[in-house]
DNA sequence: CTACTGACCGCGA
DNA sequence: GTCGCGGCCAGTA
């Protein structure tokens, strides 16, 4: 069979739903990780496109400087820090210190494999 | 077909 | 810290 054009998606998904509980990662990390190295935006989109009820989460997911995407104020943007204070993860002012909860090269090596 | 936009990224000044 | 530029893919007008 035909690989499906939704590949991608599925790939994203399943490197975000591979983040460990009090982590986050970058939208660059996500992708590269799910095999589509500087398809950062495509990251987005699939989050965008993500079915609601989905077991996945999204909100571990923030950008390089470890701000969340969210314009603040806005709904996602209060799920997504509420949630991620409820798992431990330091969020201020709408940011988080990715040096601290973003995924280190060991630990990151350890969940995907990537040979260093 | 072109043009614009978007939960983006990295570099340079 | 700021701002600008190029690159990337997909959907919409």
């Amino acid at each position: 069979m035909d690989k499906p054009k939704s590949e991608a998606h599925a790939r994203i998904f399943a490197a975000i739903a591979a983040i460990p509980h009090g982590r986050v990662a970058s939208y660059g990390a996500i992708a590269a990780r799910a095999g589509l190295p500087g398809r950062a935006r495509l990251v987005g989109r699939a989050l965008g496109e993500v079915p609601d009820g989905m077991e996945l989460p999204w909100f571990r997911v923030l950008r390089s400087s470890g701000q969340i995407a969210f314009p603040p104020g806005s709904r996602g943007f209060k799920e997504q820090s509420k949630r991620l204070k409820a798992e431990g993860v330091e969020v201020k002012n709408g940011r988080v210190p990715l040096a601290t909860f973003g995924l280190d090269a060991d630990l990151d090596r350890a969940l995907w494999g990537m040979p260093g």
